[in-house]
RNA sequence: GGCCCCAUCGUCUAGUGGUUAGGACAUCGGCCUCUCACGCCGAGUACAGCAGUUCAAAUCUGCUUGGGGUCACCA
């Protein structure tokens, strides 16, 4: 156990992006690792763009990908409620704590004076952007009227910190504006949100994307002002697409559960996403327990990855093999039912089938589609391989090889071998010259696992039929 | 443009002053083989550039170039 406490604080406009399922994995591996807490808050103060769809989704992948939450939004916890929209007492509570000791002010000045304000001053060509010339700073009247609370930002001076990932990065304060903290309608805006936030529920390690580095000095300004101290901070480079833009649906499946659909294994999904960013040596594969092992800051990349769908699909394959028959049956399941087959649960050859394909298939999708015919009567057959190879010239042998598995006990792929082996020796045949026209019989495919561990798997009674029914598609073709 | 960050094979990366610069994915050969895969063997491919520090630099410093992030009453 430790006193660490990370969170992961996404905001609900959309799927869950594979970038923030990443910042959440690195954050739950920390806590997981050190025996911290992992808290799950919901930044929903964007009431325009947020949706309730959107907060299930995030809801639906986490879990989807097993990254369990100690605290927050359906299990609750000491320091919620944690959707920012229900904590707006707290917000206004510490704005008004900033005006008081004098590091905010009210500022009454209207959206409608500053967008003329700023666009007077593009206007004149300036050399940095626009930024609120500090005209609430000193007015001393309080008029009735809406306002919102900005933050006296330093004009001088440097803020930084030691970043975790990044090292030290110290900012000028010249660049500094008196940032809004609270909107006119009492809502805090991001850096304040996430500052009250974290104060209070006792966040002491924040990791979080790149591009949240800007947004670190005016919260950094914002914890000293309120008197408290600033956390651990780790900044992750960001997820790009593979021609370096940032990554987006056009280049790759981003949300997170399209994984779950493509037939990825949710530890396939956070290996990927771990070794992109970091690293333990020369080790590609790492299962959850191996993960949380060896994960640290101190390996994580000070570069932005370019997302690489091969490789991500390499990291699935592995996964994927790695799992005994059983379990991959069960994964497949659903994936079968998908395609319209209906197979029971408990049906024994359901292992036996996935067990043949394994080494030939990446994903769940593909375990279906190669085990498909194992379950569907009659097969389905692909026209090109039927009319191949289920010609007349092959009909004889079909009919013959029916003949010969017929009765062969036991019915497995060692004695079916060995008999096929012996029959083709004494016809002078060899396995070739009779392999594809079976294997099109049998699977209505050019492309199968091995014909004896085929035959062995579909049983003696639909191998000897569907051999009889190939011979007959020869005869007639 | 200002500020900040970054820079090793095509990609993800190992590397923390002295290595034949390693691994993986991808690519290209070959082997295996009843098809397709798997597997095995092998090959090519990288320290952005220029100065400097040092006996010695991918590793340290500076500059240049390139890439990224961010400049809201979004998060």
């Amino acid at each position: 156990m430790s006193d660490v406490r990370v969170r992961f604080a996404p905001s609900p406009t959309g799927y869950l992006h594979i970038g923030g399922a990443r910042t959440a994995l690195f954050n739950w591996l920390w806590a997981r690792k050190v025996g911290g807490k992992f808290i799950l808050r919901i930044e929903d103060t964007d009431r325009g763009r947020n949706t309730a769809e959107s907060v299930q989704a995030i809801f639906d992948s986490m879990k989807w990908l097993g990254l369990d939450w100690d605290e927050g939004p359906g299990i609750g916890g000491p320091n919620g409620p944690y959707f920012q929209t229900e904590r707006l007492a707290l917000y206004h509570a510490h704005a008004e704590q900033l005006i008081a000791s004098g590091h905010a002010y009210r500022c009454f000045c209207t959206k409608e004076e500053l967008g003329a304000a700023r666009a007077a001053h593009e206007a004149t060509g300036a050399k940095h952007s626009f930024r609120y010339p500090g005209t609430c700073s000193r007015r001393t009247a309080q008029p009735d009227l809406p306002y919102v609370v900005r933050f006296r930002a330093p004009t001088s001076g440097t803020t930084g910190w030691d970043d975790l990932v990044k090292g030290r990065i110290d900012v000028p304060n010249d660049a500094q504006q008196d940032f809004i903290l609270l909107r006119n309608d009492g809502v805090p805006l991001y850096n304040f949100g996430a500052v009250v936030d974290d104060v209070t529920m006792n966040i002491n390690l924040v990791a979080r994307g790149d591009d949240h580095v800007v947004n670190t000095p005016p919260q950094i300004l914002i914890y000293e002002a309120l008197g408290y101290p600033v956390p651990s901070l780790a900044h992750l480079p960001m997820i790009l697409a593979p021609n370096g833009e940032k990554l987006s649906k056009r280049h790759a499946a981003v949300s997170a559960l399209e994984y779950a659909e493509l037939g990825y294994l949710p530890d396939a999904v956070l290996n990927y996403l771990a070794r992109l960013g970091w690293s333990h040596g020369d080790q590609e594969i790492f299962s959850r327990a191996e993960l949380i092992e060896h994960f640290g800051w101190d390996h994580c990349g000070h570069t932005a990855g370019k997302y690489d769908a091969k490789k991500f699909l390499y990291v699935q394959t592995e996964h994927l093999r790695a799992l005994d028959d059983a379990t991959l049956a069960e994964h497949a399941l659903p994936f079968l039912e998908k395609r319209g087959l209906v197979v029971a649960a408990d049906e024994p050859r359901l292992a036996a089938a996935v067990g043949t394909v394994k080494a030939r298939a990446a994903t769940f999708v593909d375990v279906a589609d190669m085990v498909d015919f194992y379950f569907r009567e009659p097969p389905v057959f692909d026209p090109k391989a039927k009319e191949k190879f289920l010609v007349p010239a092959n009909a004889a042998r079909l009919e013959a090889l029916a003949t010969l598995v017929e009765g062969t006990a036991p019915f497995d792929h060692a004695t079916l071998e060995a008999k096929i082996t012996a029959w083709l020796a004494a016809e002078g045949l060899q396995i070739k010259d009779i392999a594809q026209a079976a294997r099109v019989a049998l699977t209505g495919r050019a492309q199968s696992p091995g014909l004896f561990e085929v035959m062995q798997v579909l049983g003696e009674e639909r191998t000897v039929a569907r051999l009889r029914r190939g011979h007959e598609l020869a005869q007639g073709a």
